[in-house]
DNA sequence: CTTAATTTCGACCGGTAGTCGAAATTTGTC
DNA sequence: GACAAATTTCGACTACCGGTCGAAATTAAG
């Protein structure tokens, strides 16, 4: 009963995900969304209230994805260090390794250029990612390696400063530039979580992300 | 010639201005902003390649006017070290003064709504008042009340951090969180800039914003 | 088997962004 | 001033879209 509504509304979200691979989401109709998932226009209004409905769903279920992996991975790497494993999500996240993982991915290069969906994937983004390194910061406090008193609101900054690194279309620097941010910011979050000088160095040094 | 056809676009301009105090920007049709501005809709096409490129020009000019105002406000008090100007843009930013000052701004409740409108007023921000605050920086520089190598690149961090504070959206938090965020971030900024302690006490101090 | 409830459908509606060719206006030239 | 060329204006028209609706099909219940 409620799982087979699930399962079509699956199906829809698949055609639409599927479509925003070549087409941008404004220049996808209903119709074109029905036809892929071969059912009636109709139809689709029986499961979702309006055509954006579906995309804030797709995307938000594309991003639990993401975040599923990224707990994953980090919870399958028990001996490393709290800063080693922060330093793997920092790295994975800025890489999007994510991206070769999950195939059929809304961060494909296409739909960078819709803005209103760049929006909401970075609150969200922002929204998954924090808990994951709150409890991260929590492991470095109990190891001794990192020190705060409020890891959450610790975590939600510097996932924040992360992502808005990330956005291009906001900073589109020069190399020399984006490293003299980059060394801001290791020197922020040593401040910031009063770790070892040289902890965030990795930010940094150009072997890191290639 | 040239500046007829600026002017006609300023009409324009304004006549979306206009509407989109009261109607948000995707219920206003093109026929709707020609007829406030007197012409026929076919001469907005004249004009203007799409509608959202009106959009995108208006809140274009409603920026650099904000940008101006603060340029202008902060070079009209000369008395003052560059620390107390820049305590009083962030204020000012957070305040949001200036949609005392200009009356038709999109800044204006009823548009805030619109996540892809919100976007870009970001971008834009962060593209606008990032200069003024290097200026400044440059200013305590000069002073040896800041300390800094990379002015530019210390001022569009800062920008964005304060941008993404100001962003309920993403963090709708209890006034606890909000005071411990805002302690990091006085943290933050004093390492980044290698002030005197206690130089940003007046994020957190609960009078400034009342 | 019959009836009720759920699910599917595509024709249809109101409304939109953008086009187009003709008309009006302005500009340039003698 | 007259004529032609170029620029600017216009609203009817096109093509299409999101969302509605009532009827039809399918499934569940008694």
């Amino acid at each position: 009963m409620k799982q087979e509504k699930q399962d079509k509304k699956e199906l829809i979200f698949d055609a639409l995900e599927e479509l925003m691979v070549t087409v941008p989401y404004a220049e996808i109709s209903v119709e074109a969304i029905a036809k892929k998932a071969g059912i009636g226009k109709g139809s689709i209004y029986y499961y979702f209230k309006s055509k954006d409905e579906i995309l804030y769903e797709v995307i938000e279920r594309s991003y639990r994805r993401i975040t599923r992996d990224y707990f994953e991975t980090i919870r399958n790497l028990p001996e490393m260090s709290a800063i080693e494993k922060i330093k793997r999500l920092f790295i994975s996240t800025v890489k999007k390794e994510f991206s070769k993982t999950e195939r059929n991915m809304l961060t494909e290069l296409h739909i960078l250029d819709d803005r209103d969906i760049h929006y909401k994937m970075k609150t969200i983004a922002i929204q998954e990612i924090s808990p994951i390194l709150t409890e991260l910061l929590k492991e470095g406090v109990d190891e001794g390696s990192i020190r705060t008193q409020t890891p959450r609101e610790s975590a939600e900054i510097i996932v924040a400063v992360m992502t808005l690194f990330l956005d291009e279309t906001i900073f589109t620097d020069s190399p020399e530039s984006v490293l003299n941010k980059l060394k801001i910011l290791s020197n922020v979050l040593e401040t910031c979580l009063c770790t070892e000088k040289g902890s965030f160095d990795f930010l940094f040094e150009p072997r890191t992300f290639s």
